[in-house]
DNA sequence: CGCATTACCTAATACGCATTAACCAGCCGG
DNA sequence: CCGGCTGGTTAATGCGTATTAGGTAATGCG
């Protein structure tokens, strides 16, 4: 392929070019073909022309609307980009080793809300995992500086090393987690609040006559579960409900499970609404199901049920649980939001997402009278 | 444009330093730290140093390295491209509206195979929007072009416009689309082998000893449909079966809805063996699986049932059909690799992957006798 | 008629990096 | 002492586009 013909212009060494693409036309060559300059030529198609005030004559424009199509030019995004100093691009950090691959995976409904709304935001995505080496990378000691290749980050996960995350803070380069975090001074974040969301279970609970209601939690001190177990607290206290250490139990352990003698007990103790936390795995979720179930006790007659979260998805033909849906795709968007503003200079902090309550369909008024032994 | 204080960078004015708000650092800032020229500081970073005989000192690649690390040094991915170099990013175009948002969206399992070979390989990763405004453009393309910022792309989905493919191709640009695709000419493809996993399904049911085996398919003329009809038949004609237009049922439109009647009166034809085609919701086999159930036939005694794909991720608790698996991951990555190639240069042009003989458990010996009436 | 105003357009330059010709120091063989 | 090295570094340039500071012709105004 002559790569000098037409326009003359010998590249220097292109000798190991993989691809011959030269032919592509640029604006230069648009401009010659209208008979008018490189520089009317951006102008015309960025449509910056009428904007600034600035007016380019319909004769001008038609004919550079005309060169361009029958040169089939498309513009050359790399040098687009270039010139405008930000390039578009919108990171996300996952510290999980791939993608969220798991359909059960938390993340993956984030996910769908940030592509959306970077979409909308005219942004593009890159995708970082937290191996990638890169090679061509100058510190290579760690990959989170590869972030600085976008406009902003997004961190997802709470494996993100503090001291790394501060230190893209404090150079001013916008970031943002998805979820709570209080670690690195600064960060900003959106989270869900699970605080309020909690609480209003609780309330609602209480509102069906329940006065004996424990949370099942599991030994965990995320912030995801301190806010849940706080929220319920909360509760108890807004209805004027016992809220001793026997409130909650903290299962997962080996030889701590919640099994169905344990319930029966708990039952003869006079609760009568369970409240369980959500987990990747909803594993005490189900794991209350079964035991509730396995005691004998039938769910919305004899015991009411409650989940701190959206029940897993292959539970999804079962009656809905009493509980609240994390919005977690608006969560991805706010995300978005926030980061965008952040690479406009706003200042931004973060941003609690009301999750959404969901009255279920496992509560009802407690049974007139325990079960006496 | 706003030139928003903040968030702006320096402008046209030229400021050597940027004293007040920090930008991402470039290697001119890297090689005055380093007290070396730019060029050195790319020859250092680029690794080409000793690649092309040039020798840079020990001494001064390690200033070079610990200044860059220090500045958190990172390469503007436009500003490579845009020096007839690499930047490491492959380009995801997909053509949904979103991320698939749909756990069960069958281009999910895709991505993770993409995702972990390109990380292998040490590329990032760019998700290209459907959407995205990104400038007047010449008219035409609004989005495709985008993708160019990468060094080669990867494309997703059926409603991939032809002609844009076919510029890209043309251009030389490094393209790989998920799926057999026949259109744009010399476009490079990864594709399932369809026709060949559905002959062998044939070939198992024949085995069997089942002489009426009846296709379920969608009323679509996507290329993953014919290749699967076509497999089928080239299945019945290698066992001798009948192969005629009553083998195979157009399903999907309404009115014409696999129903318990029809199953019923299809069993009294003497059909033994159903095979329903895989879709994105798995509506045809959860179609049949509801009619033959409702007909009142049980599975693997009555009828066997198999499917030319995988089961939709619901239904994992079932016993998994007779019929293959579409090794998805898989097919990302090869398509990865093969993208891979044509960056580098090497020619590539398709690739057929072998899906992998699912035995299942809904397919045993037909019925000694079909129900008499 | 001369000068200020428009209305349009162009020249020039920056964006950040890769590439290459050129340069410089030392050093060896003759 | 010179030509020719070789190793090590830099100045200079280009990639294709966006942006801005002019510049030129046509028009308006006094």
């Amino acid at each position: 392929m002559a790569k000098d013909g037409a326009g003359g212009r010998a590249r220097p060494g292109r000798a190991p070019a993989p691809a011959g693409r030269r032919s592509r036309p640029r604006q230069a060559e648009v401009a010659e073909l209208a008979g008018v300059s490189q520089a009317t030529v951006s102008l015309v198609l960025s449509g910056r022309d009428d904007a600034t005030g600035r007016a380019i004559s319909q004769e001008t424009r038609r004919k550079v609307m005309d060169a361009a199509r029958s040169l089939g030019y498309v513009p050359d995004p790399a040098a687009s980009r270039l010139a405008a100093a930000r390039n578009n691009l919108l990171g996300v950090f996952s510290f999980t080793a791939t993608f969220p691959t798991d359909v059960r995976h938390s993340y993956y409904p984030f996910l769908v809300g940030v592509e959306q709304e970077s979409a909308a935001q005219g942004y593009d995505l890159v995708l970082f995992t937290g191996s990638s080496t890169g090679g061509a990378g100058a510190g290579e000691s760690s990959a989170l500086h590869r972030v600085r290749l976008a406009d902003g980050c997004l961190f997802l996960g709470r494996h993100a090393p503090t001291d790394e995350l501060g230190r893209l803070v404090a150079d001013g380069f916008p970031v943002v987690h998805l979820g709570r975090r209080v670690e690195p001074e600064g960060l900003a974040w959106v989270g869900a609040d699970y605080i309020s969301a909690s609480r209003d279970v609780v309330t609602a609970l209480a509102g069906l006559g329940h006065r004996r209601v424990l949370l099942v939690r599991e030994d965990d001190d995320a912030p995801a579960s301190t806010d849940r177990e706080r929220g319920f607290r909360e509760g108890l206290r807004a209805a004027g409900l016992p809220d001793g250490p026997g409130a909650v139990c903290r299962s997962g352990d080996p030889g701590r499970e919640i099994t169905a003698e344990r319930v029966r007990q708990w039952l003869d103790e006079g609760v009568t609404a369970f409240v369980a936390e959500e987990t990747d795995t909803g594993a005490a979720w189900r794991a209350l199901r079964a035991a509730v179930d396995k005691a004998g006790a039938r769910c919305p007659g004899d015991v009411s049920l409650a989940l701190l979260g959206s029940p897993p998805a292959d539970l999804a033909g079962e009656p809905p649980p009493l509980g609240f849906d994390i919005p977690r795709p608006e969560l991805g968007a706010e995300a978005v939001r926030l980061l965008s503003a952040l690479i406009s200079g706003e200042p931004a902090e973060k941003k609690l997402v009301t999750c959404t309550f969901r009255p279920g369909r496992t509560a009802g008024p407690p049974p007139a009278r325990p079960a006496a032994t």
